[in-house]
DNA sequence: CTGAAAGCGCTTACAG
DNA sequence: CTGAAAGCGCTTACAG
């Protein structure tokens, strides 16, 4: 490797402190009362050698790496995907880099994610905790790290949190549906005791009784294979004749709702209307394509973000506590019947 | 902050030299010809006290980070948010940590995000390049770190590269259609420069040219958003009377294509069979399900990821190259006819 | 305004 | 077998 240039290097080259390079680069120069002349100087040197200071010394004088961890579920699904793209965006514009990885929803495997992140020194965190982890949680709120959660809280322990409206997002769902003239609204959910799952829950119980519905449930396990997932629907289906409305309550389950109605030769939506909760790029050119309810994915990143730079920045106090509920989206798409 | 518990404070701990405990904390121990009993015994307080090693230190004096830079197209891609999910496993699994950014195929973007990262001196890189950037890959190379370029390569550089077939990828297509009996076989493709797309060009070409038939091809640029592509489309295959069967060179190409067929009223796969390339989770839940170029994700993350190891861990010499190109699979299902 | 020095928490020759 | 010491490349009081 071609011997990188240090700050020593450059106070050598140029006959100065490399304490004055130094508040040189921070710029705290004008603090120090360094001459606007040397301070010129030193600048032009580091921009002809395109001199980068060494980080990880920084880091380990600083303490602070400069870096964040994303820990998500599954970072290769849809939504996740999607939120660590335009979170992206955001942290490198603040000079932050992100570490990713996913929980895949196991307590085991995330506890011994935080423990390495915390030994690489990360100065932040977003996560999607699943549940389990509440001790490890509290332990990096103890330890004054800055800690968001999202998409689903741990109802145990108080936190920064940003997240949908999952109620109203049901809720709204099946007031739509209603207004379509459906009898019979069913939801396919997973069997998930996280809090976004339970919310989407609540919001279609709520509803249907408001409209003295009797509530349909099918719910499917988080680690059923597509392939089941189709089977356990077409039962459903064919176990309660009449359904005419279907809500999924993630955007996988309707993938795989929508192929069990094609199997059951059922046609959507003149006999079953679909609403998929979460939206996704395909719903938008499936055939027909699909009603959903949206979570508006660059306004997560962003108040996520923010909430996480203002503690970083200590803009906000680390005891200061921010939840930001953000509002679902119904897109009619025709996958529903027209009012 | 509880105050970290450092190595010095278990060598004053335990009344040894801070050399003994890092000595035996990375396993040296026999070879240094420590004793059995006070390995057991700094092995056991390290437990207790759950102390994990500064690896901001770790990495400042050794110079090695175990950290690897993903830089793709754009991570939330469906192909590269899974090849990013794959990678995540075995990076874990042998003490790596990942930090990805997108590239949005922008050089100058990709220029800065490499030198951002070779400030945090990250062990090796897997990137997918875009046209323009041969100087910085080639720089890093002279400064001996691991490069591992994949998706596509840089044809002026010779590199360690992962990669599809590409060319048999559209070949077979071409040639499972041909024997469906169609004619007109068009292609969908971007105007691209990179060698992924050409590849996938002329395998068309090629297989067109060996049954005598003529090339149809749509170049939509790579900004286009999805409602343009569909337009281009639908005007595409009205300019063509009697193509009986469309490639499409990307999954979300497909997508556009399919709405486009869609609008059209054309029955998929009676008027026009559909192939497409790369494949996508939707596709095998469609009505009808999608034909598809797979390309096997799990191995070629693994092979990626073996790539960098062999180099990152002197298993191989860094100026030894190795190429590895990975057969498609041409996945049968509902939009196309069967033979 | 500038420079010498300690410190961040590790690793690793080197001496005994 | 073990310990004292230098070094990785920064930052930041402190003294002048």
């Amino acid at each position: 490797m071609s011997k990188k240039l240090s700050i020593n290097d450059i106070a050598n080259e140029l006959h100065v402190a490399k304490s004055t390079v130094s508040f040189i680069l921070n710029g705290k120069a004008k603090e120090k009362r360094i001459s606007d002349e040397l301070t010129e100087r030193v600048l032009k040197f580091v921009k002809e050698k395109g001199f980068q200071p060494n980080q990880l010394a920084k880091s380990l004088s600083t303490g602070k790496t400069k870096m964040i961890c994303l820990m998500v579920e599954k970072i290769s699904d849809y939504f996740f995907s999607h939120i660590a793209f335009h979170l992206e965006a955001l942290a490198y514009k603040n000079g932050y880099k992100i570490i990713y990885c996913s929980t895949e929803n196991d307590p085991e495997k995330t506890r011994q994610l935080i423990s390495l992140l915390r030994a690489r020194y990360v100065d932040g965190y977003i996560i999607t905790p699943p549940v389990g982890i509440e001790s490890e949680i509290k332990a990096l709120i103890n330890d004054n790290l800055p800690v968001v959660l999202f998409d689903r809280y741990l109802p145990d322990i108080s936190t920064d949190y940003v997240g949908l409206d999952n109620f109203k997002g049901t809720y709204d769902g099946v007031e739509y549906l209603v207004e379509t003239r459906a009898k019979k609204i069913a939801l396919v959910t997973l069997a998930s005791d996280q809090t976004q799952m339970i919310e989407r829950h609540s919001g279609y119980l709520a509803a249907l009784k408001k409209h003295q519905l009797k509530p349909l449930i099918l719910k499917v396990a988080f680690e059923n294979d597509t392939e089941t997932t189709v089977k356990q629907c077409v039962q459903f289906i064919k176990d309660n004749p009449g359904i005419d409305a279907i809500i999924f309550a993630t955007n996988y389950l309707s993938l795989s709702g929508i192929k069990a109605i094609n199997e059951l030769g059922l046609n959507i939506p003149n006999d079953i209307s679909i609403i998929a909760f979460d939206d996704h790029d395909v719903f938008n050119i499936y055939n027909p394509s699909i009603t959903a309810i949206a979570q508006p994915l660059d306004e997560m990143a962003k108040q996520l973000f923010k909430t996480l730079l203002d503690k970083l920045e200590n803009k906000v106090r680390l005891k200061d506590l921010s939840k930001l509920i953000i509002q679902p989206e119904l897109i009619l798409r025709g996958s529903t019947k027209k009012i």
